[in-house]
DNA sequence: TCCTCTGACACGTTTGAATAGT
DNA sequence: AACTATTCAAACGTGTCAGAGG
């Protein structure tokens, strides 16, 4: 799977001098990003992450909160996160672990989330974290709220772009930066399959505390339905079995990690790097389906690539790779990563931050990926899109070119596709409301959630 | 029959208005 | 009059469960 692909290469391979944070001149100045909650995100992500999908729309949990650096303090930006698909593959859950049932279904209008607070000053994104707490994930394909649609069964990961701009019909589309986070990856279900997530997440989300232990569930349901004791009764054994299963160390992170102190965090990373080797669902599937031919493997990638119908983010060139010179590909790395030296060594310095070189347009464009074919276009551009080595918490350099000069603004991206999007005045207000409390001149910022700001990803 | 999805439900948290106190 | 603290209820978010539907 991505994912686990993703991982691996974390895993793999001695760290580049050139990855190391700070160390490197070239990345004085960058943009950096780090995911909060890293541990929180790994101790799902070992289990095998599943976010809830409704019609109404749910919000995600753990929620997406980083920090960035290296803006431009008085510069104005706008945050968006928008969902990838992992892979072409729709999932089923049977005896306890996620299989491939068969190819992806053609993707839901994508959608992008603007965070309410854009455009802001790059020092107001600095001073703290930024949370995506009021994102919401849906399955209603003709949702109005500005929700994250997505199929149900499917494998998505959150990416996160910044993009420098005054306001939103001002922004410069020569450069937007994109940051991923391979931990983050999740299946979107419309019922929780795996018991140990249930589990995960009722110790966690104080929303689902009335779950929590000594069961005021279990009395409630059993007052009010008797069979239902029993079923209960039989998901706390499968529960507890699971517990039992599960190393010592799952316990640890999975309590500890999330309000542990910072001093025991690189060990516990460490440790969390090693067990989601041993331990992640995705690495059992991923040996399934390297005998099944079901769903890719590091070493089916080529294949792969050239046969899903919705592609994986595998099939964008490395940028680092490319930047750097390193790793030849994710593929060759996943090749290494039995050393098991790498993502430790790697993370021990870099935790979970994905970090942006400046753009030099005076570099090489040998990545420009033409749209897919089956994916009906916006518009007639072609994108230059390169990712991050895969697997590390990962960065994607876009460059757009269009018909349209690099100072287009983005009315022209947000009036394409008018059929399949309403018009602004059923959107909600929510995204204004809050920009009039930050003081920011945010626009028509609500709309923005509605439109497929970035329309090559909706294949 | 199996799998997936949906809606009602109970419980906890969050939020904001109303009120009291300083 | 202005500010702060407290209280309370409504709104919201959550997982559970039974049942519907393919």
């Amino acid at each position: 799977m991505q994912s686990i692909r993703d991982l691996k290469t974390n895993f793999s391979g001695p760290p580049s001098s050139t990855m190391a944070p700070g160390g490197d001149a070239y990345l004085q100045g960058n943009i950096r990003m780090t995911l909060e909650d890293p541990n929180l995100w790994r101790t799902f992500h070992e289990i095998g992450t599943e976010m809830i999908i409704t019609k109404p729309g749910r919000r995600m949990f753990p929620h997406c909160k980083v920090n960035l650096s290296g803006l431009i303090p008085c510069a104005k930006y706008i945050l968006l996160v928008d969902m990838v698909p992992e892979d072409g593959f729709r999932y089923k859950w049977n005896k306890e672990k996620w299989e491939v049932a068969g190819k992806a279904e053609p993707q839901p209008p994508c959608r992008t989330y603007l965070h309410p607070d854009s455009p802001a000053p790059g020092s107001h994104w600095m001073k703290q974290s930024i949370s995506f707490l009021k994102l919401k994930l849906t399955n209603n394909t003709l949702d109005q709220h500005g929700h994250i649609i997505l199929h149900s069964m499917h494998r998505y990961h959150p990416r996160f772009h910044i993009v420098q701009a005054d306001d939103l019909f001002s922004v410069r589309w020569g450069v937007f930066q994109t940051f991923t986070f391979p931990e983050t990856s999740f299946t979107a279900v419309t019922a929780y399959q795996n018991t140990k997530i249930t589990k995960l997440k009722i110790d966690h989300n104080p929303f689902a505390k009335g779950f929590r232990d000594e069961g005021t569930t279990k009395k409630r349901r059993a007052s009010k339905n008797p069979g239902g004791l029993e079923k209960q009764a039989k998901i706390s054994e499968m529960t507890r079995d699971s517990e039992e299963d599960s190393p010592p160390e799952f316990c640890r992170s999975s309590f500890e990690g999330y309000e542990g102190d910072e001093g025991e965090l690189q060990k516990r990373k460490e440790e969390d790097e090693i067990k989601e080797e041993r331990y992640s669902p995705w690495s059992a599937e991923r040996e399934h389906g390297m005998r099944n031919g079901s769903p890719p493997t590091a070493d089916s990638q080529d294949l792969y690539s050239t046969e899903q119908l919705v592609p994986a983010p595998a099939s964008y060139q490395p940028y680092r790779f490319h930047e750097y010179g390193k790793s030849p590909s994710p593929s060759s790395s996943v090749g290494s990563s039995t050393s098991g030296s790498g993502r430790s060594n790697f993370e021990s310095r870099v935790p979970d931050v994905a970090t942006v070189p400046e753009h030099d347009s005076s570099k090489p464009r040998t990545h420009e990926v033409t749209p897919s074919p089956c994916i009906p276009q916006d518009y007639p551009g072609v994108l230059n899109m390169s990712m991050a080595q895969a697997g590390k918490p990962g960065v994607i350099g876009h460059h757009i070119y269009n018909h349209y000069s690099a100072e287009q603004p983005l009315a022209q991206w947000s009036s394409s596709g008018p059929a399949q999007y309403p018009p602004p005045h059923h959107l909600t207000a929510d995204y204004t409301t809050q920009a009039v409390h930050h003081g920011y001149h945010h626009g028509n910022v609500a709309e923005w959630s509605q439109y497929p700001l970035f329309s090559y990803s909706c294949w």
